[in-house]
DNA sequence: AAATATTTTTAGATAAGTCTAAATATATTT
DNA sequence: AAATATATTTAGACTTATCTAAAAATATTT
């Protein structure tokens, strides 16, 4: 089934609002979300329902199909390889390539992209440690959680953002973290929540708990 | 100015049709190549010409204007760029492309398109051997001299004919020689300066030295 | 449980790009 | 130069994706 760049967007919108299908997500929250008024999202909603890629109750938001999240997991995937492909191949930071990406993951040709996937050596993250699905739709996790959750002096390692924001990502690079860092957590303050961190260079970083929030680790 | 693919697409169009901006083009003209009705075309280039990209007498076809020319160079520079990318280093076949490239070239990031020159080594042709305009959109052919002083096994491409008789473009129609075709010279013969060339699919061609010296090449 | 607030849907409009059919301008033939 | 043929434009309609405003359904408050 072709699609449009815009009822893409829709599906790829949904997927992530739906915790990857788990839950059901409302005509406002979408609306949010993508920049549109309510009622363009209850049109589009009717019209993805009837392609069989949505599940919709009026009046009780919309359910991702298993259509509908191969379609994500396809749009997703793209997205992710065409990241590893700036960051990796043409020097692009990783806080430049999401407008672009954006782009690149309309385009339509498996072959390109399994030539891609072959030429970046089949990469299983994307440059925000997001996992890569592969062709099935299939996506390789592993156990990741918020460095907020993270026991006091244990040892991990930054997997993702849970933020792509230039903002965010630009304060990550002056703090300097990146993926892979491996820190412990050796102070945590009860009274807002922020976190200090030692890296591995006896280098001490101070985490507000916004910024916390937002990095996924994972245990070494 | 920010263009939809489908202006940019008409504007493409325009330039090829006219040669480069060297002739007027005819509405049947342009709705021929772009499979639409004359109609449709009508409208559209009403709303080039508003936008300064084309000069529009009613009734007496379209020039394209320097703002137009710029344009279709930046599109033009994009798609060949891709196809370096596809072929060079995604190992597509060179008549595998140009779908995908019709798609790539409306990716709009000028700072992608720099990158991609600069991973691809700065080329100044296509995998078909049409020159890739740089970002000014100069189209500099390179030194372009007879195929009799080429070197043995170098690649270059046929770019120009310095005979415009009949009997001799007809000769090169049999041998199935174009422009753009790309060969190494495989053999030279001392005695009468005959020349085997090879073409692309293992096909080998043999040229009297009279042939040879008509046929201007440039190097790939 | 009635009143009020919020969310969602429907109705009707708009803009881009397309079409067919009819009208008009230009080109060609006789 | 009149008649005919061809090319081009205009008129009106359709589709996709959007919007605002009004109507309808659901949720919340009192």
């Amino acid at each position: 089934m072709k699609l449009s760049s815009t009822e893409e967007n829709y599906i790829k919108a949904i997927y992530h609002l739906s915790n990857g299908g788990e839950k059901a997500v409302s005509t406002n929250t979408i609306a949010d979300e993508l920049n549109t008024a309510a009622a363009s999202v209850s049109d589009m909603i009717k019209k993805l329902a009837n392609k069989k890629l949505l599940n919709y109750k009026k009046y009780h938001g919309v359910n991702i199909d298993d259509n509908g999240k191969k379609v994500a997991l396809s749009i997703i995937r793209k997205h992710r390889l065409w990241e590893v492909f700036l960051v990796n191949i043409l020097n692009f930071n990783w806080d430049e390539v999401h407008e672009v990406a954006e782009q690149l993951e309309h385009i339509d040709s498996p072959l390109l992209t399994a030539r891609l996937d072959h030429f970046l050596d089949y990469p299983k993250i994307d440059p925000h440690g997001d996992p890569i699905p592969d062709e099935e739709g299939n996506i390789n996790v592993g156990p990741q959680f918020s460095l907020l959750e993270l026991t006091l002096h244990e040892e991990a390692v930054i997997t993702a953002v849970e933020n792509t924001e230039s903002l965010f990502l630009q304060h990550l690079d002056n703090l300097g973290l990146r993926l892979g860092v491996k820190f412990t957590i050796t102070e945590r303050a009860e009274f807002d929540g922020s976190i200090m961190i030692q890296l591995e260079e006896d280098k001490k970083i101070f985490l507000s708990k916004e910024v916390a929030k937002n990095l996924l680790v994972r245990n070494l």
